[in-house]
DNA sequence: ATTAGCACTCACCTCTGATGAGTGCTAATA
DNA sequence: TATTAGCACTCATCAGAGGTGAGTGCTAAT
């Protein structure tokens, strides 16, 4: 589409972006004429603009101020314009010093990368724990809470613990259950939950025909365990950093931030979106998204071992975000954190 | 002290605190005088209020404002003043059928009465489950990570799971912890936590002298796994319905807000003051207390289960609260929930 | 094609005066 | 002696007026 550019506009498009990212204000033209030396007068740069407003890339608030860069001409801006750097060897040491890993559970672990990629980018950080779908089987345990009603607790290859409360035959005693959980451990051990569906599938078609009761109630509680999704988790950090943004200083605007960042739901369904791609994602929140994060937007990117046991990570901030800054804070963030789940907590 | 204040004070007074809890204004002289039937001109009242404020239970916020209840006026107003009614059946009856409990995690069902909490009092629910200390062991697990690191899992009587990273011999082999674990759960079941360091720290005395490999490193993993506190866990809701109300208005009071209840820490200070009472406590947060929740009251009850696994629910608004609305319904709550865990999650 | 010049727009700030709710004090009243 | 009417005073709030300045669009000159 508005490829089309020449390279003037392009200058002009890029100088209005970075300008408004840092100042948060519209951008008028003086400024961009006197700040970087295209040697065009302001009325030159007016005329520029004007096109590019007409093409939908700016706007202005109203007749007398500036122009603003609108969320297609965020778009095209990434797209096109933005030069992402890698962090340097020494950017890279100070942020695996920024992080505390030793000894911690998978919560903690996943709390400690939110806080980590919050104050580093001074945006509010999200991370999504490793979908059980998408997790590999280590070890499951029954325990019994009442009659007819079990916890499960399943624990993945990773170490991250999920429990869950299931119905059962209750006439299953403790020693039962331990048999199940025995034979479950050792049967489904290293295989993915997609595997270990299938499997369980499998048998219990098999199973119609010849009769090995323990083993039917094996495979009965372990389908009510692991069949159905198990809730994912998010993790929220630094919310109220969004809150210093002037874009969202007013009341409203905070009241409405704080919901949607309350409604896991909602963050959940926008981590997902970048839930299969590979590398950084940036979803620019203007016309069609969610209305809750209008004038936000979110770059993401997925962790996983390698066994594949995926999640996703990524800082929420405002449109005018500085993407150059954060896009490698997130992108080595996700690395960093894949490479510590094989470390020190995948096997050996 | 203030006790000595006579009737006609204390209806003035009530009045005042009545009036201000449903405006959120300041109150004027005419309006008591008028609203209320106490037979008395604006200039009486004014006399009244005049000696409440010498008493430093009201102030007013300049000279031509009415008046506002201080900490100190809210405090009496609490002690002395306040009736509390009983939630009638019907009410009770409408309250439990606000709850969801049926096959939920103890994590859902505290995040659930969080969430009830708050839609009932249109303020800020807190929750925060029973403390590790507090809870009855049932049943504990090993996990391996990687060379010398345990995950360690938990599971106290009401089904509460809890997880911890623990260094351990790296020469300790699956069947070690499998025995292991055999070993605890079968020593430790039914004892409290209390008990069980007790008995811990007995036996560790005790085994110098025999000489039991497997037995001391079993008692060893338990003293890492059991003897440390275990990060308590609060659950916040509908904090956004804080920011709605007027004392919150302004972007600085709600950041603040904001950054108040994101610290989970302050929240467990907080909870943690009402941890060993009986029965309903309301805290004002006026005067001498956290600056973070400045403006803010906090109505919070225990909860706990036959075995004794203690934890603490609240409500937190301004202090300009509907102390007689909410009182009941944290009240009721905490032993409905006892109740609960007694019966849906205790064993049989 | 570029730019100087100019009229025009409009948010923002400050100053002003009016309004009204509420107070404290004093003197009259029951 | 307790209560109250009356009155002067205070002060937040609001609306209107006027000035300022940043920025624009258009046109004509370069």
């Amino acid at each position: 589409m508005a490829d089309s550019l020449n390279e003037r506009s392009q200058n002009i498009l890029e100088a209005i972006v970075e300008d408004y990212i840092s100042s948060a204000e519209p951008v008028g033209s003086r400024a961009i004429s006197r700040k970087h030396n295209f040697n065009l007068s302001p009325a030159s740069v007016r005329n520029v603009m004007a096109d590019l407003e007409e093409m939908g890339l700016l706007c202005s608030p109203h007749t007398s101020a500036g122009r603003i860069p609108t969320g297609k001409g965020f778009q095209y801006y990434i797209d096109t314009l933005l030069e992402v750097r890698d962090l340097n060897s020494n950017e890279k040491q100070n942020l695996r010093n920024s992080y505390r890993f030793q000894n911690m559970r998978m919560e903690d672990i996943m709390q400690e990368v939110g806080r980590v990629l919050s104050s580093l980018s001074q945006y509010t950080g999200l991370v999504m724990a490793p979908k059980f779908i998408s997790t590999v089987f280590r070890q499951i345990e029954f325990i019994r809470l009442s009659r007819g009603r079990l916890l499960m607790i399943y624990v993945s290859e990773t170490g991250l613990v999920q429990n869950k409360v299931i119905e059962a035959d209750p006439t299953l005693t403790v020693s039962d259950l331990e048999q199940i959980s025995n034979y479950l451990n050792s049967e489904l051990n290293g295989l993915s939950i997609h595997e270990v569906r299938a499997k369980l599938n499998q048998e219990l078609k098999e199973d119609r025909i010849h009769y090995d009761k323990l083993k039917k109630q094996a495979l009965n509680l372990s389908c009510a365990a692991l069949q159905d999704e198990i809730e994912d988790q998010v993790y929220v950090s630094g919310a109220s950093l969004m809150l210093g943004q002037p874009e969202f200083s007013t009341p409203e605007q905070m009241k409405r931030l704080v919901q949607a960042f309350e409604s896991k739901k909602l963050l959940i369904e926008l981590l997902d979106r970048g839930h299969s791609a590979r590398g950084v994602q940036i979803f620019i929140g203007s016309d069609s998204n969610q209305i809750d994060l209008e004038g936000c937007s979110l770059i993401t990117s997925n962790f996983s071992n390698q066994k594949g046991a995926i999640g996703t990570l990524g800082v929420v901030g405002p449109i005018r975000m500085n993407y150059s800054q954060v896009v490698p804070i997130v992108d080595f963030t996700a690395q960093l954190l894949s490479r510590v789940l094989d470390r020190e907590i995948g096997q050996n």
